[in-house]
DNA sequence: GTTATTTAGTTGATATATGCAACTAATCTT
DNA sequence: AAGATTAGTTGCATATATCAACTAAATAAC
């Protein structure tokens, strides 16, 4: 089957799509606090990110409009997983901090996520996922200069 | 870089973020008709579909609720890139039938696409891209299952 | 020190997508 | 003929997203 010829976004998105979908039902289903994937992600990149970010940060990171951020952190808030500092130098800018609770939502996420990645990729060699990574990021990087 | 560590779907998610982000962007400057990659996915789906397709089989392809894809269509209808054609022997069937409009904004999609695609691709062996392609199937298989 | 510019965050408005439940119309099964 | 199933539709609620315009705070220019 000659691949190469179909939409990328097309293909990709069919296996996002069907992955997510599975992802949220053992959210929804092992969680205690759901969330929506958009709202782990935000999560996510708090996480991973080695200094505290602020909101013009986070939406530099994920490529999103800054108010699109700040709805999500807004929720994130509410359900009292972040919090937001004010940086005393500048009161302009506001951290954006996981609390405890954040904490635990971002732990109890990466079970479940890991145990469908280990699921997934099922009859996979390292190789060959090796490689999937490897072109994932080329993509990735490549589009950021477009 | 320790990737398999690494949420799948937080890398693949940007990875797609990225890549769409330059597509709705091409196709906001080039197309005649610009439309959301939603909208999109269902063209393609009834594109390359052999039979011809009701909204029930879309939704079941599309892996979504039949009133989430029926809003779509409603919107294509309207643009005229689509039209309902009643099943003679069950009139509860509605066909999705692509109109000569619609044709033209698939392929227009598809040439943007394909530039997209092939910038993005570049420095990538075929080997490569052969074993990303099968990696992605893989998945698709096994989150269906799930 | 004052004014202009830039930056960070917020809000309102709008558009799109999504899913669930409940509904109607049509067909099939019993 | 009545009950069950299927296809499509609608109402409602929720989430995400972007743009423009705004306020507050900091920086730059004079």
């Amino acid at each position: 089957m000659e691949q190469d010829n179909l939409p990328l976004g097309m293909v990709v998105g069919q296996m996002m799509h069907e992955m997510l979908r599975v992802l949220k039902k053992r959210d929804i289903e092992k969680a205690e606090i759901p969330l929506t994937i958009e709202q782990h992600a935000v999560l996510h990149i708090l996480n991973v990110k080695e200094s505290d970010v602020i909101l013009k940060e986070m939406a530099d990171a994920m490529g999103k409009d800054k108010s699109a951020i700040l709805r999500i952190i807004d929720v994130l808030e509410k359900k009292e997983l972040v919090r937001r500092a004010i940086d005393q130098k500048d009161r302009r800018k506001k951290y954006l901090m996981v609390t405890k609770k954040g904490e635990q939502v971002i732990e109890e996420f990466y079970k479940i996520d890991e145990e469908l990645r280990e699921e997934l990729k099922e009859g996979l060699t390292k190789e060959e996922m090796k490689i999937f990574y490897m072109v994932v990021c080329h993509i990735k990087k490549k589009a950021e200069q477009l």
